[in-house]
DNA sequence: CTGAAAGCGCTAACAC
DNA sequence: GTGTTAGCGCTTTCAG
């Protein structure tokens, strides 16, 4: 079937493409009877827009660019799920980007973000690069940031308070006597960790005291494991905090052969978990960040930059935390 | 900064817009010194290609759409992985949609597919809908269909044969005289369940016995969990199917409860594992669908129906089974 | 209320 | 080799 235009409808309908136009765009300046021959025309022929076409006239593509750090989806998945939600309701097409350190140049994403002419971008990415933003910003193209805080013009942020989050944790074990507190340093969430070592050492200086347990691990559940084996053979912490419920449960796997008594030993709480945290044992105390809400919000705020001009800003997203079977109480 | 158009490159280096489109497009006729300039002027204007323009005048959008079911990113993560890094290979953008049952009609992502002249699209889903293949079709849109096998005028498929795998599993637990077999009817994915019914019942046909149980479980990890939990009050199998991990690990932890144990009293076999199976005990005996490659040879099969036409058919992936904790050998 | 025509940015013959 | 020009399909003044 040969794609029908907007001309073919004009000459079945008998009238101007311009009137096909606005009846397509549901303006009402249109007789009824003209409508209804338009509609008709348009029913037969099995018309469909050319999105393209429209974008080109209009400036505006209603898509927006979605960048992720590939990898574990079992994270991203739920930031997706609540941005394709709000996308829906809107209107808007997610052109999906991952970054790969190593395999994929964030520069190319970027120069293609900026040639699809994309009505606006939402990044996620543990290493937010300023770089990269300046670039977009150049072009104009409007930009919300998910996990990190920064606005700036046309440039909006939705994130959680990780730094918060760790320093009120720590500062209560610090009140309870627990100080042998560790944070788990993987190399794949950079950005975070500082956060999270952040916040350790700002509760740690107001009890006078000063923070500087991070157990670097290599990548991957495996190769975690296998490192954190070795490292608890001469090594305890009273508390462990981790990023991901995967590399929580890498060093309850680890030392649970060594025999080291979770939560009695050892207690252990990640930031981020996921459904698979109800099925293991023991189960995880963790801050369960909104990750469907930050894709939810990322989403709506761009819409409401797209349409009222200037309505940048940051916002910040509550946290919950939630003990379970890892941490005493 | 405003956009600048191919026009303006063209009057800074002083040549036709003609040549500088040649320049862009990397077309050989062009002088070495005329092509410096053109490249000058970029540089300095800072000039990109507006692919939208370029879509409308070829006709060819370099995106395709990919079609996924919403919910569990931890299964079509891996899918998606695997076809973002060949279609950044072959520099296609990937439009993301999802479909929900109750919440997307599909019907309503399709007409947006048809809109947005995407140069294919990729459609992993546990039920396919024929209808609407039958409508992307008409508009002569290609299609890779993933997890199902079907193919026709540009239409391909990627599958695993389910069935067969489920069927010679049985059939080597028949052969041992096991036959108290069940499978988990999960909601969520009556194609695949249908798949593994076929194949269970062939192999018990071929022992001239009938293949019967299945298990309807809600949807849901909670959900499914407290059902079974009930139903294995007053009921018991040698050796339980699962579609997805996580129904595995619900079945697991709802008799350990009651104190059957497995693999002595009850084997357990899934389909598909994520990374989680590795940190959870016991670790689940699985097929181990391969995923990343679903997507990836989706992907590349997508780019081979565009670059030759008549390129379809049917790619049957192969898969590996792992016996772990779950199974007694 | 409807039509004519210019223009969105780029490609692809077709001339020169 | 390089420029001219006619579209690609749609929106949007501007007339009528």
């Amino acid at each position: 079937m040969k794609r029908v235009t907007i001309y073919d409808v004009a000459k079945e309908a008998n009238v101007s493409l311009a009137t096909v136009s606005r009846v397509i765009n549901g303006m009402e300046i249109v007789r009824g009877e003209t409508r209804d021959r338009v509609e008709a025309a348009i029913e037969k022929l099995g018309y469909k827009p050319n999105a393209v076409a429209q974008g080109l006239a209009l400036k505006k593509t209603t898509t927006i660019a979605l960048v992720i750090p590939e990898a574990s989806f079992t994270y991203t998945g739920q930031i997706i799920n609540g941005l394709l939600d709000v996308s829906k309701i809107y209107k808007y097409n997610i052109m999906l980007h991952t970054v790969t350190e190593g395999i994929t140049e964030i520069s190319e994403v970027i120069e293609n973000i900026i040639k699809s002419h994309v009505d606006g971008v939402i990044i996620y990415s543990d290493k937010l690069q300023e770089e990269e933003i300046a670039i977009l910003s150049k072009y104009e193209i409007p930009i919300v940031v998910i996990g990190d805080k920064i606005s700036g013009h046309r440039i909006s942020s939705v994130y959680v308070d990780i730094e918060r989050a760790v320093e009120e944790l720590v500062d209560s074990y610090l009140d309870k006597g627990v100080d042998d507190i560790a944070i788990v340093e993987d190399r794949t969430h950079r950005n975070s960790i500082k956060k999270m070592i952040a916040g350790a050492s700002r509760a740690f200086e107001k009890h006078g005291k000063v923070f500087q347990n991070y157990v670097q691990i290599p990548r991957g559940y495996h190769n975690s494991y296998d490192y954190l084996q070795e490292y608890f053979k001469n090594h305890r912490h009273q508390l462990i905090l981790t990023n991901r419920d995967s590399q929580a449960m890498a060093c309850i796997n680890a030392t649970k052969e060594i025999g080291v008594k979770v939560p009695e030993e050892m207690e252990v709480v990640c930031l981020i978990d996921t459904k698979y945290n109800s099925m293991m044992r023991p189960q995880l105390s963790s801050f369960s960040l909104p990750s469907y809400d930050l894709g939810a919000v990322a989403m709506r705020k761009m819409t409401k930059m797209l349409e009222d001009e200037g309505e940048e800003g940051s916002i910040n997203l509550s946290y919950v935390y939630t003990p379970r079977q890892t941490t005493k109480q």
